[in-house]
DNA sequence: TAGACGGCTCTTTTT
DNA sequence: GAGCCGTCTA
C-alpha cells in the first residue's frame, strides 16, 4: 500500500508525523526534513479526521517560511487552506487584532509602524519630554521599550529596574509616554502586536475560549526562536495560559513544536532557547522526537558543521549524519581584499556556469548587509545576474516610505509620524520652526498635528487641505486607483523626477510599483472567514487600504515578482535560514566580522556562541559544495581594516578543508596593495595562527591538483582556466578599485607632513585612490589615524 | 526661517 | 556609505 503522505519518510519522521494529539517536540537538525514533517503532519491530521483546516494554526518566523509552508500544504493536500491560520507571529496577531480591534482597545484602522518609525516616535517623545539625546540615546530607549514588551511588561508593570539599566527611571517614564503617544496616534509597533494580542486573550474570556476551541492543533516552526511573550501567547491559545487556572474542561489542544537549539540565532531579539526545555517541562511533553539524518549535505560539509557546533556549551545534543557519502571538501580561499574576494566568487561562479550550472544554484552569504555592495559591483561588472534578498527592502526605501506616509495619513489623520514625514516631502517651506509651533499648538489643544495644521495660519494649512482633498478624491475609488491618485496628488512623483534625472527611473518606478503591489495584494488577499456571531466582534469593516498598509509594514516586500529569473542569490546568513543551495559561498570569514565584534562585545561568550550557531546555519545551507573565503584587508565604512581570519576556520578540522591559496601570500598581497604599512614593517600579520601550518603541509597536494581543470597555484596568484576560456585571477594585478598610488592626483604623497584645522599636525601614511575619490590616511600627532577625503578635508601641506 | 551642504561619526542580524 | 549635525546662504 502506498501512502502519499507517509511514503519516503524515515522512521523518526514518520513517528513525528503520526504522533497522538499531545504536546510534542521535534528536535530537527538542519536539513533533516523539518518542513516536510510539519506539512505532512498537517496533512495527516486532516486526512485522519483529527483536525479540520479551520482548527489548525501554524506559526513561523519569516514570511518566506510561511509562504513556503502554505504552498507545500496546498500541494500535499487537496484541501482548501483558506480557513487555516498560517503565518508569522506578527501576521497572526495582526489578523486577530483586526477582528477584535475594539476589544483590544485599538482603533479599527490602527497602523503598524516599523522599527525606523518607532525610533522616530521615541525621538518625538523625548523631545516633548525635554530629554535630550545626550542624557540617553533614543536607540537605548527603543531597546528598553521593546525588551520589556517582549517580556510581556507594560510600563505600569515595571516595579523595579535592573541597576544596570542606564537612566532606568528616565527610560521607564519615556516608555509610559511612548505608550500614550502610540495610543493617541493609533499606531502599533511590532512588539505591540504580540503584547496586545496576548493581553486580549488573557483578559477577554469569551475571545480566549473561542480560540481555544477553534485551534485544536497548534504547530510551531523554529520554536527555538520564540521569545518569552510568544511562548506565553502559544500557551494561552493552547489553554495553559492563565496562571493558576486549570484548563477548561474539554479542551485538548496540543502544541506540536519543531525546533533546533543549534539554530537559535535570534537571541538578540529576545529569543529564548530555554523555551525548548521549559516547554517540555511545563506542558508535560513526553514525546521528543529527534531527526538527525540529514538529507541535504554531503559528509565533509556535515562533519565540518558538527565539529564547529561541538564547541558550544549547553546543547541539547544532536549529531547529524548522512548516507550520501563524503562529497567534496570545503574550499577555503584567502584573498587580499574584499574586492579580490568578490572577484574570486565571481570567477568561480562564471566557471561553473560555463560548465552548465545555473546561476540560481549559487548562494553568496555574508554576515552583514553592508558586505553585499562589494560583491554586487563585481558581479555586475562580470555580467553575472544576481538577486539580493532582504537588505534595503522595497517598503523600507525612503521614497517608498514617503508615499506610504501619505497613504497612512489619508487613512488615519492622527498618525503624527506619517504627518511629520509627509508634511515637507517634497519641500513645501515647512521647516523646524513651523513644526515646533504646530506641535505646541497640537499639544495644548490635545489634537493631532493634522488638526493643528488645519487651524494654523502657516503653510501647513495648505498641506492639511491637500490631504483632506485627497481623502475626498479617493473615497469611492478602488484600492489600486486610490494608491495611484495619492502618489500623483502628493506630488512625490514629480519631485522625484525633478530631483535628479539619473535616479528618475528607479525611484519613479518604485512609486509605480506601489500600485502594482496593491494590485498583487488584492489578488492574494485572503478573505477572513466569518467569525462566529457569538463573539463580540467589531463590525467595522477593515478598509483595504489599512490592510494593505499593514502588510507593507509586516512584509516590507521580499520581492516576489523577481522570482523565476536565473540569478545568483545573495543574502545575510540570517535570511538564509531554512533555505538550501547546491553551492554556497560564505564570505567575509574574518574575526570581528564573522563572528561579529559587537555580538561578543555586548554578550561575551553567549554572543560568541550565537555567532557560532549562525556559522552552523551558514554551513548547513550547502548541499554539494561550500566555499569559505576571507580577506586580509577590508574597507569597512571607508576605513581600511586589517583583518584576521575567523576563529571559526580554526574550529573546522583540516581534514575537511581544501585550501585554494596560500593565506600568507594573500596577506602579502594586501600589504603590497597599500603603501606605507606604518610601523608594521614586513611582519607577517597572521603569524601564530594554527591553521596556516596546514597550507604548507598541503602544498604538494596543490601541485598535483594543478593538473586538473580547476585551478593552479603559482607564486602568490591563484589562476584558473575554465574550458575554452582563459581567465586569470590575481588580486594585485586585477584589483579594480584599490590601486597602489605613490602620489595621488593632487600631489598627495605618503610621508607628506600636513596640517588639519581640527586635528592639527600629522603625516600622510597612505594615499588610496578608490574610484574617483582620493582618500588620505593621516596619522596625527595627537595620536589618531584618520581617513580623510583629499577633495574635502582642508589639509594644508607643511 | 528654510534648505543646502560640508564634514563628522558609527557601523549586526529582523518581524 | 549613510545619517546626523552645525554652518552658511538666500
Amino acid at each position: 500500500m502506498t501512502d502519499p503522505l507517509l511514503d519516503g519518510l524515515n522512521p523518526e519522521q514518520r513517528e513525528a508525523v503520526t504522533l497522538p494529539d499531545q504536546n510534542a517536540l521535534v528536535l530537527a537538525g538542519a536539513g533533516s526534513g523539518k518542513t516536510r514533517v510539519l506539512t505532512s503532519r498537517i496533512g495527516w491530521l486532516i486526512r485522519e479526521g483529527r483536525a479540520t483546516p479551520g482548527s489548525i494554526l501554524a506559526v513561523t518566523f519569516t514570511n518566506k517560511a510561511s509562504r513556503e509552508m502554505l504552498s507545500r500544504i496546498e500541494s500535499v493536500l487537496k484541501v482548501n487552506t483558506r480557513g487555516m491560520w498560517v503565518g508569522t507571529f506578527h501576521g497572526l496577531c495582526n489578523r486577530m487584532l483586526r477582528v477584535h480591534a475594539a476589544d483590544a482597545g485599538l482603533p479599527s484602522g490602527f497602523q503598524i509602524i516599523d522599527q525606523a518609525d518607532q525610533l522616530s516616535v521615541v525621538k518625538r517623545v523625548m523631545k516633548s519630554a525635554g530629554i535630550d539625546k545626550e542624557t540617553i540615546e533614543p536607540k537605548i530607549v527603543q531597546h528598553f521599550i521593546n525588551q520589556h514588551k517582549e517580556a510581556g511588561e507594560r510600563s505600569s508593570d515595571i516595579r523595579s529596574l535592573d541597576a544596570r539599566t542606564p537612566n532606568g527611571a528616565v527610560s521607564l517614564e519615556l516608555y509610559r509616554l511612548y505608550e500614550k503617544l502610540c495610543m493617541a496616534e493609533g499606531v502599533v509597533d511590532f512588539a505591540e502586536l504580540l503584547l496586545r494580542s496576548y493581553e486580549l486573550l488573557q483578559r477577554n474570556e469569551l475571545i480566549r475560549r473561542h480560540y481555544e476551541r477553534k485551534f485544536s492543533h497548534i504547530l510551531v516552526d523554529e520554536f527555538q526562536d520564540t521569545n518569552v511573550l510568544q511562548y506565553r501567547w502559544l500557551k494561552t491559545l493552547a489553554g495553559y495560559g492563565i496562571p493558576g487556572m486549570a484548563r477548561e474542561p474539554g479542551i485538548t489542544n496540543s502544541i506540536f513544536a519543531v525546533g533546533d537549539d543549534d539554530q537559535s540565532i535570534y537571541a538578540f531579539r529576545g529569543a529564548n532557547v530555554k523555551n525548548l526545555t521549559d516547554f517540555t517541562r511545563e506542558l508535560g511533553v513526553d514525546h521528543v522526537v529527534r531527526l538527525e539524518q540529514n538529507y541535504r549535505s554531503t559528509g565533509h560539509i556535515l562533519d565540518a558543521a558538527n565539529a564547529l557546533i561541538g564547541n558550544n556549551t549547553g546543547r541539547l545534543g544532536k549529531n547529524l549524519w548522512t548516507d550520501s557519502g563524503k562529497g567534496e571538501k570545503l574550499r577555503v580561499m584567502p584573498t587580499g581584499s574584499g574586492e579580490a574576494e568578490a572577484q574570486f566568487v565571481a570567477n568561480e561562479i562564471e566557471a561553473e556556469h560555463l560548465r552548465g550550472r545555473k546561476y540560481e544554484d549559487f548562494a553568496i552569504l555574508y554576515r552583514s548587509n553592508a558586505q553585499s555592495r562589494a560583491l554586487e559591483s563585481i558581479l555586475m561588472s562580470a555580467g553575472i545576474p544576481y538577486r539580493i534578498y532582504g537588505g534595503h527592502r522595497f517598503f523600507e526605501r525612503a521614497h517608498v516610505k514617503d508615499a506610504l506616509a501619505y497613504l497612512r495619513l489619508v487613512e488615519n489623520p492622527n498618525d503624527n509620524t506619517a504627518f511629520l514625514r509627509a508634511v515637507n516631502t517634497p519641500t513645501r517651506g515647512i521647516g523646524a520652526k513651523t513644526l515646533e509651533g504646530l506641535s505646541a499648538a497640537a499639544e495644548t489643544a490635545g489634537v493631532s498635528l493634522m488638526t493643528a495644521a488645519k487651524n494654523s495660519p502657516t503653510k501647513a494649512a495648505a498641506f492639511s487641505d491637500l490631504i483632506l482633498n485627497i481623502r475626498d478624491k479617493i473615497a469611492d475609488l478602488p484600492l489600486v486607483e486610490a494608491v495611484k491618485v495619492v502618489i500623483e496628488s502628493s506630488t512625490l512623483r514629480a519631485a522625484v523626477e525633478a530631483a535628479d534625472k539619473k535616479e528618475h527611473t528607479a525611484k519613479a518606478e518604485d512609486l509605480d510599483e506601489i500600485a502594482n503591489a496593491a494590485a498583487a495584494f488584492l489578488k492574494n488577499a485572503e478573505i477572513d472567514e466569518k467569525t462566529p456571531a457569538l463573539l463580540p466582534v467589531s463590525e467595522d469593516e477593515l478598509s483595504p487600504l489599512s490592510a494593505f498598509l499593514a502588510l507593507a509594514t509586516l512584509e516590507a516586500g521580499d520581492n516576489q515578482s523577481e522570482a523565476g529569473a536565473d540569478a545568483v542569490q545573495m543574502m545575510t546568513v540570517h535570511a538564509a535560514k531554512g533555505l538550501e543551495f547546491p553551492v554556497v559561498f560564505i564570505t567575509g570569514l574574518e574575526e570581528n566580522l564573522f563572528p561579529h565584534a559587537s555580538a561578543m562585545r555586548e554578550n561575551g561568550d553567549s554572543g560568541l556562541e550565537e555567532e557560532r550557531r549562525l556559522m552552523y546555519v551558514a554551513i548547513t545551507r550547502a548541499k554539494r559544495r561550500l566555499y569559505l573565503s576571507y580577506a586580509a584587508v577590508r574597507f569597512i565604512n571607508g576605513q581600511r581594516q586589517d583583518e584576521m581570519p575567523s576563529s571559526f576556520l580554526d574550529e573546522i578540522p583540516q581534514e575537511h578543508l581544501e585550501w585554494l591559496a596560500d593565506p600568507q601570500a594573500a596577506s602579502r598581497e594586501s600589504w603590497a596593495s597599500s603603501s606605507g604599512s606604518w610601523g608594521r614593517g614586513g611582519d607577517e600579520p597572521h603569524r601564530g595562527r594554527a591553521s596556516y601550518g596546514h597550507w604548507g603541509e598541503r602544498r604538494s597536494d596543490s601541485e598535483s591538483r594543478g593538473s586538473g581543470d580547476r585551478g593552479t597555484f603559482t607564486g602568490n596568484a591563484y589562476t584558473w582556466s575554465p574550458k575554452g576560456k582563459d581567465a586569470s585571477y590575481n588580486g594585485s594585478k586585477d584589483e579594480p578599485l584599490l590601486k597602489k598610488r605613490k602620489a595621488g592626483p593632487d600631489g598627495w604623497q605618503a610621508g607628506q607632513h600636513v596640517k588639519h584645522p581640527k586635528f592639527g599636525k600629522g603625516v600622510i601614511v597612505s594615499v588610496i585612490d578608490s574610484g574617483d575619490m582620493t582618500k588620505l590616511q593621516v596619522a596625527f600627532v595627537g595620536g589618531g589615524v584618520k581617513q580623510l577625503l583629499a577633495k574635502i578635508a582642508k589639509l594644508e601641506k607643511i
